[in-house]
DNA sequence: GTAACGTACAACCACATGGTTGTAGGACGG
DNA sequence: CCGTCCTACAACCATGTGGTTGTACGTTAC
């Protein structure tokens, strides 16, 4: 098919995860720092069960990893997972430039207007 | 002339209308070449109106068009919104860089006396 | 040991989603 | 005109989602 790399059902769960505003703050806050999970809970004006749900969503999106530490859960950010999304993306445009270029070379070999 | 920001509503219909495989299928087409909404139909094992609710949510997220062309609705893939959900992505790679620049910042530092 | 902390998970609720069918109306061909 | 095609939209249903609260359990601190 078009796009050939991931299994469909981890692209669904790739762009799901990152349909949702409080999910992408979380991705970009663990790109840059670590988070136990109660510490990015406290970041948002909802429970700990509602930022674990998200985390949960993400960590099956491939977007974060979890790793225990001590009795906490320490939340990193996963580039490859948001570089796989982008790759994808890139797929997208490809097959929109190769049609240009077949546009381009049709006007070009008929020299015809269009409107 | 560059997309401004985009609101996070817009980035969370971007992402959601990305979360379904026949939606991205829609995309894919439609990039390529003219569908009719009934036209796409024709393509999936699925009802004109499921069909037409999937075009809506591409319509909402700016990744399609629909053009009226006598009785038919024309379809055709928007790629501007394909690169705005792309560029998306890019920002978060580069705060990913932008951490792994400063850790790489702080190691060098700590590696000076050994220069 | 006990209390507090961090986490996991289940149950529940309101609402959105993805699908269906049915109805209605504009556009085209006879 | 009439029938057919393409579309739009409403109503409905099953399921999923995002949020809540409550409970249970391991870990840390006192």
């Amino acid at each position: 098919m078009v796009v050939g790399r991931a299994s469909e059902d981890e692209v669904d769960r790739l762009f799901h995860a990152l349909a949702d505003a409080t999910r992408r703050d979380i991705v970009a806050r663990v790109l840059v720092a670590e988070y136990s999970v109660s510490g990015l809970a406290e970041q948002y004006d909802m429970s700990f069960a509602a930022v674990q749900k998200h985390v949960a969503v993400l960590e099956r999106a491939s977007l974060v990893s979890k790793e225990k530490r001590g009795r906490e859960q320490i939340v990193r950010g996963q580039v490859d997972g948001v570089q796989r999304a982008r790759r994808l993306l890139d797929d997208y445009e490809r097959i929109w430039r190769q049609r240009v270029d077949q546009i381009a070379d049709i006007l070009a070999e008929d020299a015809e207007d269009e409107d």
